[in-house]
DNA sequence: GTATATTTTGCATTCGAAGTCATTATTAAG
DNA sequence: CTTAATAATGACTTCGAATGCAAAATATAC
């Protein structure tokens, strides 16, 4: 029942004899205090249990050692090793990490209203749909974004991309010196830009080869979706020989429908890619052939470029794009042209 | 280049021709402001864009409005999906997530000295190891801790737990009615409290049918080390005719290294049992057999049992214990007891 | 209408550390 | 040993909202 007062900086000042200031001085660093006070101040802060109050710093120095992570969970397999990732380098700066799920009832604009009343450092927003009036705000506010896998127009907003035209024509290179001539896209959903663009990329890529009107089925990046798109799309179709899908989730469930219920092989009858490299595209019942998201070096980034805006606010925006690594898995095989 | 000052309740309290104290109350529930009031302030604040700043607040009411979650992350699938769901219905109850990665360098001692000086409201360790003097430390500084999946002795720390020994025994039951004779143990990592309890459970659950001595391989919750664990057993010894897995992800692990490494089919050639349902648990090529926890109602009972906590400190501290439901998957077969 | 109860209001203070500035102690240079 | 330069220190103010309290305004009862 005894309510414990906080140990403040006065109170380890009084018994060390020293100002208020001292002891604050000392808790800093690059702080001229002499070795003396520095001694008898750590000794008594020691003594009393005494730790700085940070919201009490936040307060005084406009600096709450806090970025906003947005993410629009779920969706993929790949976003906790990104948020792991994230959280690892902005400890090391010495930033914490505070957590938004855009996917919930709650919407943007909840969300943005706590980013603004927390005097955040920054924010990191993982492929989270913005537009640029959302960028606008945030310039209003004066808070740097990095944007993760999303590029906004006009490059109003710093972001770490990766390079998704280079994988994506790199898995089209593939299939297409395997002689494959039936292909089928299942992008990620409408809503998401990341699923957008590599939608977008795939059939370009398939077009520079002289395929057009090549179909696409649309799914939400979960198992379940890839295997009812290809069934979908089976119902009415002769069978593709390939399948270009918007994630290795849904990839994974194409092999598996396919499989089970088409009785078709993978990849000596449909020859199956994916795009993120997860940990279960090296099970050994998939092998799946995909793009592996450079997460290091683009986690590393996004962190690298909100430290350096939040340094220097008046920095243009900065874009840096990764390549993916090709995973060579046991998907992609000869295309079965009958005729 | 102009360095926008922010908007505080002084300046809404000047332009609507009322005192700091209106804004603020305006600004609080259940506080009395009179209608007219109310209206001039909202304008006025409308107007400039004010916002309350939360830093303000936290300092003079001494509640940040935050809930630290650390976690140990990547060690197992369902992790993302629990940090999800409490982050949604932490929002719900207007309360952040601050987030904390006990796997990286920094350790338990670091994160702590950061949720002291944050002043957090309280604090939910999802499976991260606890003893009982890190528990006095919340103590002392008064800070409402939940832990998840982790009992501490003494009942001194609240905690929400999968019922592992139903789960468990249910599994054991089930190969114990197939006629197994032959088990295998496979446990998740001696630091992990939750595999530990596994496996004792198991080991337990099998004395009761009789069987002593089950030989127990160790992997970390990881697929390969699923896979390494069975063929290292393998190399030494009989082949088991069940397997009961630590965690999802090993178990898929020891199907695949089963089947491809040792011709083995599952189920009629060996049965494999997991624990936690993970979604790829369904996935065709697997379908695994297994338990899943309950996350939903954790999760929930997580939140209600720390507001409660925040609410009145005084309050013992809760238990609740949560029993899991069989997935009946197609690992699990009649014994193949060959003599 | 007055007297009493109730709601609104503003003043002044508080939360806890950090920054400004003038003053004092210490060191280095001559 | 004096003078100049530098380092260390404390008093006071600041950040921005919340709150106890007394005064003022409004509502209710008689």
């Amino acid at each position: 029942m005894t309510k414990t007062k906080r140990v403040t900086s006065y109170d380890v000042a009084k018994i060390a004899g020293v100002s208020q200031s001292a002891v604050s001085r000392v808790f800093q660093k690059g702080r001229s205090v002499s070795k003396k006070t520095r001694e008898k101040v750590l000794a008594t802060a020691n003594d009393l249990g005494y730790q700085p109050n940070a919201i009490a710093r936040m307060l005084i120095t406009k600096r709450s050692g806090m970025v906003a992570v947005i993410l629009s969970s779920r969706v993929n397999l790949i976003y906790p090793e990104v948020l792991s990732l994230l959280n690892k380098r902005l400890s090391e700066k010495d930033e914490r990490v505070l957590l938004f799920n855009l996917d919930d009832a709650a919407g943007l604009d909840d969300i943005l209203e706590h980013i603004w009343t927390f005097q955040l450092d920054g924010v990191i927003a993982i492929a989270a749909h913005f537009d640029n009036e959302s960028i606008n705000k945030f310039k209003k506010h004066q808070i740097p974004v990095v944007l993760y896998n999303r590029r906004v127009a006009g490059h109003s907003a710093s972001s770490v991309c990766c390079n998704h035209e280079q994988g994506i024509f790199e898995l089209v290179d593939i299939l297409d010196n395997f002689d494959h001539k039936n292909y089928l896209v299942i992008s990620g959903p409408t809503e998401s830009d990341v699923a957008l663009e590599r939608c977008e990329l795939a059939i370009r890529a398939l077009a520079n080869k002289g395929y057009k009107n090549v179909p696409v089925q649309y799914g939400d990046f979960t198992y379940k979706s890839g295997r009812h798109a290809f069934s979908e799309y089976m119902a009415s179709h002769p069978p593709p020989t390939a399948v270009i899908c918007g994630n290795d989730t849904m990839a994974i469930g194409v092999i598996d429908e396919a499989r089970k219920n088409f009785g078709l092989r993978v990849p000596e009858d449909l020859s199956v890619v994916g795009f993120d490299g997860v940990n279960a595209v090296f099970w050994h019942s998939y092998q799946l052939t995909t793009i592996k998201q450079p997460v290091e070096q683009m986690t590393k980034s996004a962190v690298d470029i909100l430290l350096e805006q939040i340094a220097s606010p008046e920095n243009p925006p900065q874009l840096r794009v990764w390549s993916g690594a090709l995973i060579e898995g046991n998907t992609v095989g000869p295309a079965r042209n009958e005729k």
